[in-house]
DNA sequence: CTGAAAGCGCTTACAG
DNA sequence: CTGAAAGCGCTTACAG
């Protein structure tokens, strides 16, 4: 059938240990190395990576769960990684969670039955508070979400601070009821909606915040209840940017004129924020630092197994627009 | 070190072959099935899977290669694949080429090497053409975009209708100088300018097509000079959302207004089309039943191989919006 | 530098 | 239904 290295072997008049070696990073005289190379050609020859991984005990693979692919948050951060592993002769398993906790169990099943080299792992809440420092055999990095206290390297948004630089500029611009929308699955919401709270209580302002599901159809469905009471809030944080997406739906589907009758602002610069009218003010992530970060803990981690555990903070940065502009 | 299936039939006081049945579909008495469970429990057992495929001869595998995955076609796309891939018992390669053959050429070789079961591709325009029928060793689905003649399964838009669609809304609309701008990369491009072109033809209408890299910024960075000079169109067709999007901002760039001095319409019913004002007009592409129908063809030819090639054309659906309206 | 041989962790004919 | 044994396609000590 297809052909083998023992294929290879015949057609340069070598020993198959020949072949892998000039294959690999073995010693072999320049002659063999050419006539191997040779023979690979005339034959066709592809290494199988299923004999090689299970005889060599290294699968040199990355595993990568995310919560939502869909969200350019995590396409973004996902290409940094699959850069710097492919750079480093590294493949990645993506898989996509949809933020379901059962799925994440399945998927870090599979990381296991796969042997990958390292994990990336972007978790729910209930799956992070559920685990214990012991539970992944395998060198793992926490990305924008916290994962089991203590026991991994993690690379994170300073999210605390970033919710308030969002409010602040919000109060600077003279609205009071300012209200936030928070995802439901992850700590990083839990953490922004702290820091959405920790600056309005500076303020001595009434903290107004709700918790849905991290989507733009969700995030529209409240707001338009929400915003349609009399009690509605004049300005409104969103902890990301699908439901930064869900309430722009719901303040055009009202009729709320931004920024006048409604301040808007949240987290992700995405491609579409500065396009809609006014444009949305935003926390901008550094998404390939975050990916690019994560992979150097995971290297050096494979490097250093057993190094203090490091948690890489990052910075957003506020980017405002007209959708809070109205000072 | 790690449990292997030898310490698990050790445990369950069995043979390997009856654990291996007992975890696969084969032949075993519920009594020791039941003991075989308990033993995997009881050593926390993971099932080796380069081990698997390497003895099976089968790696339940699907590789898939788009050409840009931040372009949301593709990770729509992506998402019914794996959807379906999942729910057969099969994994997904994901790789994105970035409209570059040398990783076209790249990801094809590592698809070889891990022994997929069927590949589904969308090729860039120079990889199709270089092809042959023969290339190939794997069952493979073309999605999108043409592969080599007559050669493999696949299905794609009816791309000359779509075109022709928007073409003949913009002239009904009562522009006369329609500017197309297509992506320089993919037959699908090529197709929609055809059929851009025949629509033109029909009205007696000049030609005004452009040919670019597809993507935002070169969208962008072309219609910015074109959109200034004193004979440019009235009206613009885009051959994806990326190169809408880069239309848009060049439009409001040059305080073009959307859709009196300029008309605008494109490809792909991307999230943001109809919240940026005044509304993109587009045609939505049957995303969900372009991945779906696409491992349907591959699990037909993984069947039976021999059976005719099949090519499946799915109809684009015009949207009408703000940007391409002034009757 | 090179080759013969063992073995990675499974599955699967082959007997019974 | 069950087990002993062979072998998938490689890599890597071990000798030379």
């Amino acid at each position: 059938m297809s052909v083998g290295i023992r294929d290879v072997a015949r057609a340069a008049g070598v020993s198959t240990a020949t072949v892998s070696r000039a294959l690999g990073r073995g010693p072999v005289s320049e002659a063999l190395r050419r006539q191997v190379e040779a023979a690979v050609r005339a034959t066709g020859y592809r290494p199988n990576l299923s004999a090689r991984r299970l005889r060599s005990q290294s699968t040199r693979t990355i595993g990568l769960i995310v919560a939502d692919i869909r969200n350019p948050f995590f396409t973004a951060v996902s290409r940094a990684v699959e850069d710097a592993a492919y750079a480093a002769g590294m493949r990645v398993i993506l898989c996509n969670t949809d933020e379901d906790p059962a799925r994440e169990a399945l998927y870090l099943r599979l990381m296991e039955e796969e042997r990958v080299t390292g994990l990336i792992f972007a978790p729910t809440r209930i799956t992070a508070e559920a685990m214990k420092a012991g539970d992944l055999d395998v060198p793992a990095v926490f990305i924008d979400r916290a994962g089991p206290p203590g026991a991994h390297d993690s690379v994170v948004l300073d999210n605390v601070s970033a919710a308030g630089l969002l409010v602040e500029h919000l109060w600077a611009q003279g609205y009071r009821r300012i209200g936030g929308l928070f995802g439901s699955t992850s700590s990083t919401a839990q953490e922004r909606r702290a820091g959405y709270e920790g600056a309005l209580r500076r303020f001595g302002a009434e903290s107004l915040a709700r918790v849905v599901p991290p989507n733009a159809a969700a995030a529209e469905a409240v707001l338009t209840d929400w915003l349609a009471r009399a009690d509605r809030p004049d300005a409104l944080v969103l902890s990301n940017g699908l439901m930064l997406m869900g309430a722009m739906r719901a303040a055009r589907r009202l009729g709320l004129a931004v920024p006048g009758a409604l301040g808007l602002a949240g987290f992700d610069n995405e491609a579409w924020t500065d396009l809609v009218e006014p444009g949305l003010t935003v926390i901008e992530q550094p998404v390939a630092e975050i990916g690019a970060e994560a992979m150097t803990l995971l290297f050096d981690r494979l490097r250093a197994p057993d190094q203090p555990v490091r948690k890489v903070t990052l910075s957003g940065r506020l980017i405002v627009r007209g959708s809070s502009r109205r000072g």
